[in-house]
DNA sequence: CTAAATAAATCAAACGTTTGATTTATGTGG
DNA sequence: CCACATAAATCAAACGTTTGATTTATTTAG
């Protein structure tokens, strides 16, 4: 950590390789005890990280709470950011980020629409686990490890871009089907950021209006509503598209 | 930083005291390159602090990179929290966060959600400066220090009442003023997402559709879409309450 | 001349990491 | 089936570094 990189994942390779290495390198098979360790281990990774940061973590904390010795750390994941790096990206923790890429010519609109927030929204009716991932995943937005870099190529852009597919296939004028534009990507964008902000917003609306996100019965009412959201803005912007049009059939 | 308390501004008041106590507590006047010591230091407090976060600042680094000595920081503003306080609270860096209230029964709808978009969205066209404070807001939406819960009750819920407030009066239906409710609170809370989004989204746009917010143009033609999101995501909400009341009416 | 301001030196505490020794579980040859 | 050998895992202690804060001495402006 003394230049700029803001954790030590510069090296991530080397960490990564180590980390598979060290256990289970050899012919014996890992004990049972060291994968429940090194679970214990993660798990609290998980839940420390993303309550308090990376920097405010110290390594005595990690291990004494998840009841392991700080050797641990290095034994398991090589070092600190390792640990990081695998709280973050291992099937536990990612299962929060996968987003089901569909086929939007074989669906509606609204089941597209459908489709793509309530999923979105469904890690905030399950436990605590999941939240903390994203949490975790909030924060890498402000301080960028590469693994955020790594998850937009992966996760968000054929998403964002399946989405936007779908918004040309439904914005066709006269059976026209149009182009991805600005316009588009600006709804695609905004559609997504209805839903984004159920997580961004969260500790104010449970300030000003908690009952919003009281239950599971009160989210799904809320995905309704986001719903409607949507489709009104797909409406409005195809009325805009068709009052721009023909202002411009107007001027010819 | 021995327990929970995520930054030492437990004791807020007494830094605060200090801060603007030890300099020019007699009666001589305080040096000219003093001021200018401090407000370096208050500057690039604001910078660091934005980039890489609180813990992740030393007191080295916020001293060599403002060219001041470590000193200055105790003189000027007590300790390191002192000056994420004042770096995050002082008028040249908090001119972002106020939010003008206004008048709605004065207003249509429409000027009442361009003034708040229009306002919400300014800083994104403003210089680095104004940009940095906000991120520095984003990360104590993560780490709350205290100073973000005043900020809710100080800037946002007055914002977000009179949105809600302005809502109520343009959803009357046959003249009669709604009462608020969930809907109208989640309708509001949808419309300020949209431009939170443009901030919270801002590096994913940055990748995956870059002109979006290539200048002060983009920003203002993404305002205007987002005012037609926000009024047609109005009129659905009309239409959706005025289908609600008939079905009632039809079960009675 | 005096107080404000700077500079350098110093402090204890906390940090991440490494070490070497020890304990425990596992696979195997007898 | 059992003891032995060995890898896997645990452990306490100490490392060197960095942290925030303080002290002391010097310089500078009013």
């Amino acid at each position: 950590m003394t230049e700029f990189t803001p954790l030590g994942i510069a090296s991530a390779a080397e960490t990564a390789a180590k980390t598979s290495n060290h256990p289970t390198s050899s012919g014996r098979a890992p004990r049972v005890d060291g994968v429940e360790a090194r679970a214990r281990l993660l798990h609290t990774a998980l839940r420390l990280f993303a309550e308090k940061g990376f920097a405010n973590t110290s390594t005595r904390e990690l291990a004494s709470t998840a009841g392991v010795n700080i050797a641990a750390i290095s034994y398991y994941f090589g070092d600190k950011a390792g640990l990081y790096r695998a709280a973050y990206t291992e099937p536990m923790g990612n299962s929060c980020g996968e987003v089901v890429v569909f086929d939007p010519s074989q669906m509606t609109l609204e089941s597209v629409l459908r489709t793509m927030l309530t999923q979105f929204v469904e890690p905030l009716k399950q436990g605590d686990l999941v939240q903390l991932c994203m949490r975790l995943h909030f924060r890498e937005m402000l301080e960028p490890t590469g693994l955020w870099a790594e998850e937009i190529d992966n996760g968000i852009r054929p998403a964002h871009s399946a989405l936007v597919q779908a918004l040309c296939m439904h914005l066709q004028q006269k059976g026209q089907v149009v182009a991805e534009d600005d316009d588009i990507h600006r709804l695609a964008f905004s559609i997504v950021g209805l839903a984004i902000h159920m997580f961004v917003g969260r500790d104010i609306m449970q300030i000003l209006r908690p009952q919003l996100q009281i239950d599971d019965a009160a989210i799904d009412t809320y995905t309704e509503r986001l719903l409607e959201y949507a489709l009104a803005m797909v409406a409005s912007e195809i009325t805009r598209r068709s009052n721009v049009s023909s202002s411009i059939h107007q001027k010819l």
